[in-house]
RNA sequence: GCGCCCAUAGCUCAGUGGAUAGAGCAUCUGACUACGGAUCAGAAGGCCGGAGGUUCGAAUCCUCUUGGGCGCUCCA
């Protein structure tokens, strides 16, 4: 709606320009683009035009004096939507439109209902989103928490725009670490049972380690030292790890987050997917003998380094499954894959993507993105390292135990998912957990919150004061003149922009910022306007068309963000 | 040494080419006997890490520089 009033604008400057120059008054090779931007300030209009300061280095005249040519000749032509032109500033065109088009805003938000915000950027165009995709090696920590909130969003912004987006967890359930992780729970199996080993250096030291080996002396006693150490490791591997599976899984789903596809590394190995495309760079002479293993020419393909594929013991690195999964996802008919990877992948992505070109694909197809890390701070504001091997973390699980302390269990994890979502995935950020139970009650997530029960709760006394909301056609909606009106129904209108803007920029964070707006511009209207007022029907009609719309943007938004929408709080 | 991320109000962060740089928390002052005070109105708070450059116009783009974080394995 917005942007139609947009394209009609600039339709009008750019007449305008074109005639201006027809008559000579302008003398230009080139129409720029028409930009047109909603101002800061009320006094600045609707829609402010900057072109006038853009053409003065080619009209070659003062920006002021084109504006005034140009205002002239919009003016000369009276047109409905335009109130009025004003030149501010160093030249800006600033256009007061007839409030009319925020009218029609309002019954097309109304039209559209659950709908409003969604559109068709995307022409349903194939896109797999991995993320978390944490080793199968213990619990998921906040950090894996933050990166499952933001893929679950983007998802959800993607699908909103007209993208056909899913998601997608990939498991590491085949390389050196799961054997690292078996080891550590056969160390603590055979402490257990009395014998004096010690604990690997790089092993896993978490406590749950040593509770899957109570578990397995538990239900097996000791019969696992009988056999070879290797085929221990591997029995103990197949015990634990459906066990770390759904332990994650679990998590996931109480944070609401549902995967539509789990790819075990595994099952890429088994399908020979590897030898697969190993073949094909062979076949493109991409693979070189040295030192005893096999290389991929990266530095032909502008990587700083060729890198290993086939270690000198005949086993894969990572990169090697890692590339054939990614020929899969294409394989499997995805026009493009986003990678959401925590930020001590760097190396990693960075080969993957030259990797990804060798084997052929365009490089716009794979977008990897960084989730930045969370540094948890503890109670004297110092920095503790997360880190899985040594135990030391927060999981996903217990942060919302903790925050369930204070409110219930779904406001706690929307406290959660606001607190990761709220802020640019690309920043650090420092986790203070203390502090985050103890303003989970004043958490900003309450709000955006607050402001749908309150909106809510109007329709409930109206209806318990018989007040019945008239057909949209019938309702005037021209008595809607307050200041604090236009405000609020014009950011209502850039609902849909901005979830486009981030699903173009896959920066998912100016969504809980804009919700964030409109619930203030609400409350400053709810606490100016009154809306039940039976003394004026018809005020009171034109303004619960203004309440409903509001209660859709919030909804929607806050569906979006997978926060829950209360009706009463 | 090389690459990536970050630096904006006391604190946590938005703003990535437009006018007077914004919000939340914290601080201070106020608000109707009326639709939910989990709210609102207002005050105070800033050489946008620093220095150059591009531009009509820079927090935003370029170069250099300072400080912090993370990578640079035949680990994942």
């Amino acid at each position: 709606m917005l942007d139609e009033v947009k394209t009609q604008l600039s339709q009008i400057v750019s007449q305008a320009v074109k005639s201006v120059i027809a008559k000579g008054d302008l003398t230009l090779t080139e129409i720029p683009e028409i930009q047109l931007q909603a101002p800061k300030s009320d006094e600045h209009g609707d829609l402010a035009c900057p072109l006038a300061l853009v053409l003065a280095r080619s009209a070659k005249k003062a920006p002021r004096a084109i504006a005034q040519i140009l205002v002239e000749e919009i003016e000369a032509a009276p047109h409905p939507l335009i109130k009025r032109v004003e030149i501010a500033g160093p030249g800006f065109m600033n256009f007061f439109l007839s409030n009319s088009y925020l009218y029609e805003l309002l019954r097309s938000i109304q039209n559209q209902q659950a709908n409003f915000g969604r559109s068709n950027i995307g022409h349903g165009e194939r896109i797999v989103v991995e993320f978390v995709s944490a080793n199968p090696t213990g619990p998921l920590n906040i950090v894996s928490g933050r990166a499952a909130a933001t893929g679950d969003t983007l998802v959800n912004v993607l699908n909103a725009t007209g993208y056909d987006a899913i998601r997608e967890y990939y498991i590491n359930d085949a390389g050196g670490q799961t054997l690292r992780f078996a080891g550590s729970v056969d160390a603590r199996y055979r402490q257990l049972l009395g014998q004096a080993v010690e604990f690997p250096e790089d092993g896993y030291h978490g406590d749950y380690v040593t509770r899957f080996a109570q578990e397995i002396i538990d239900a097996e006693g000791a019969r696992y030292l009988q056999m070879e150490e290797s085929d221990r490791l591997k029995a103990f591997w197949q015990i634990v790890y459906p066990k770390i599976q759904r332990w994650q899984k679990d998590d996931l789903e109480r944070f609401g987050v549902y995967f539509d596809v789990w790819t075990r590394e595994q099952s890429i190995r088994d399908a020979k997917k590897p030898e697969e495309i190993l073949q094909t760079l062979k076949s493109r002479e991409l693979l070189y003998d040295a030192e005893g293993a096999t290389w991929l020419r990266l530095t032909a393909f502008g990587g700083d380094k060729d890198c290993v594929v086939i270690k000198s013991d005949g086993e894969y690195t990572y990169i090697t499954p890692d590339m054939a999964y990614h020929h899969d996802k294409f394989q499997r008919g995805f026009d493009r894959a986003i990678d959401l990877l925590g930020p001590d992948h760097h190396a990693q992505a960075g080969r993957l993507q030259t990797a990804m070109k060798a084997l052929g694909y365009d490089e716009s197809r794979l977008r990897i993105l960084f989730v930045q890390q969370v540094n948890l701070v503890n109670e004297r504001g110092e920095r503790v390292n997360m880190s899985k091997r040594k135990g030391q973390l927060i999981t996903l699980g217990e942060l919302i135990d903790q925050l369930t302390g204070t409110v219930d269990e779904r406001f706690a994890v929307d406290v959660a998912r606001y607190f990761f979502l709220m802020r640019s995935s690309s920043s650090h950020l420092d986790f203070d957990l203390s502090l985050a139970i103890k303003r989970a009650q004043e958490n900003p997530v309450f709000y955006l919150q607050y402001a749908h029960a309150r909106v809510c709760s109007i329709f409930t006394l109206a209806k318990q004061r018989n007040i019945r909301r008239l057909p949209l056609e019938e309702v005037n909606l021209e008595w809607l003149q307050e200041p604090e009106e236009a405000r609020l129904i014009k950011k209502l209108g850039e609902f849909p922009e901005v979830v486009q803007s981030c699903a173009r920029t896959l920066e998912i964070h100016h969504l809980p910022h804009y919700l964030q707006e409109v619930a203030a511009l609400f409350h400053t209207f709810y606490n100016k306007c009154r809306v039940l007022d039976e003394a004026a029907p018809e005020l009171t009609q034109a303004r619960l068309v203004l309440a409903d719309c509001v209660r859709l943007v919030m909804g929607n938004g806050l569906s979006l963000l997978g926060i829950s929408a209360p009706e009463t709080m």
